[in-house]
DNA sequence: ATCGTGACGAACG
DNA sequence: CCGTTCGCCACGA
């Protein structure tokens, strides 16, 4: 894990923080769907990594709890009260979790609606 | 230039 | 419906 990163502003993860500030409340995308958008198909994981900096500093304007895995889960591997806080505020934003998981076909966002 | 790291993901069994 | 395996990646050291 790449310990503190100041945010030079260019990189890839700058893009990440870009495109999912564009994703509305309410709707959600997957870190897999994100590369693929930055043109980086095979890139999920680095997403991931990507908006694990974003609870580290954090006053942030990016929407994070928007973005879970492609089984549309939230995503736990190393985060204890994150997972729960971020399903909260996605169901806060009228998302519906169903045995735990969201219906990618209806609450995915694409940019093509924005 | 090379290596380790992990909020991923598709493929298996 | 699990848990595992393996491939892929950007980034900092």
């Amino acid at each position: 894990m790449p310990p503190h990163r100041p945010t030079p502003n260019d990189t890839f993860y700058d893009l990440v923080y870009a495109f999912v500030r564009r994703v509305p409340p309410g709707r959600v995308v997957t870190y897999g769907q994100v590369a693929l958008e930055l043109g980086a198909p095979a890139a999920a994981r680095a997403v991931g990594y990507a908006l694990h900096y974003l609870s580290v500093s954090p006053p942030t304007d990016v929407p994070w709890w928007r973005v879970i895995n492609a089984q549309g889960r939230i995503s736990l591997k190393g985060r204890g009260a994150a997972a729960d806080q971020q399903r909260e505020m996605l169901e806060a934003e009228g998302v519906r979790f169903v045995d735990g998981r969201v219906d990618l076909g209806r609450y995915r966002w694409w940019p093509a609606e924005a």
